[in-house]
DNA sequence: GCCGTAGTACGTTGTCTGTCAAACTACGAT
DNA sequence: ATCGTAGTTTGACAGACAACGTACTACGGC
């Protein structure tokens, strides 16, 4: 059958993000109490780069990595666009500062702690 | 029936706490990531006192209630201890500042921006 | 001793979540 | 045009979660 495209495509696959101020704390505590989800966070932060999907080893299947991105980018807290073939993604950190002061590096903080110093 | 007590109690009921360094970050951001326990939390917050469970009204039943709390209580965010007939309430806000230094006070900081900004 | 009040435990129900496999779409290179 | 690579979509499924009602336990006062 037909393509089926067309919907809103066109100029290239955009993807919904929620406004800085449409951002939910709850929403986006709940995004980053996932271990998945929280080490794809600090990965990101450690880049401070954009990176595409794939450059982040999850030991999931590719559909569950779908999944847990798309949670996060609904939560507003990474943005992603597409790149040709790769879709690349980053933390979306001014908003979330912006909006939630300290948040974000406390709990990147809290990560990284937590690892390091162990039980 | 017997009384089927003396399991533990004796002295009073005792409940169990995790220990400062059992705080696992994802545990206490799923606990918080409730509107219901984010609302007890700021309570507790904003009273700095010990509260009785019931002193927070909440719009669910009792047991639903209870639920809450020993969320709350078994990812470290708060402490309980019985007085009586009543069960006092109150953030564990110095273990949770020495494991995860400024998340306690982000998250407050943004539930109340959030409320007050609203959109 | 008996009752009321405060909270717990148990069993249930409906919804949400994390995971997967398989089929599919889109883009770039050959 | 064909192929491979990157990611999506769908459907299924098990486990977790929030909420409830009811029955129960514990403590303090009458």
């Amino acid at each position: 059958m037909v393509t089926r495209l067309g919907d809103e495509a066109a100029a290239g696959r955009e993807l919904a993000h929620p406004a800085r101020s449409e951002i939910r704390l709850e929403q986006v505590l709940h995004a980053l109490a996932d271990p998945m989800r929280l080490a794809v966070v600090r990965a990101l932060a450690a880049a401070s780069e954009q990176l595409a999907c794939s450059a982040i080893e999850l030991p999931v299947s590719k559909s569950t990595s779908t999944h847990h991105f798309r949670v996060l980018r609904e939560s507003g807290v990474i943005r992603q666009d597409y790149r040709g073939t790769a879709k690349m993604t980053c933390l979306r950190r001014e908003d979330l500062d912006a909006r939630f002061p300290g948040l974000l590096d406390s709990v990147l903080a809290a990560a990284a702690g937590q690892e390091n110093a162990g039980r």
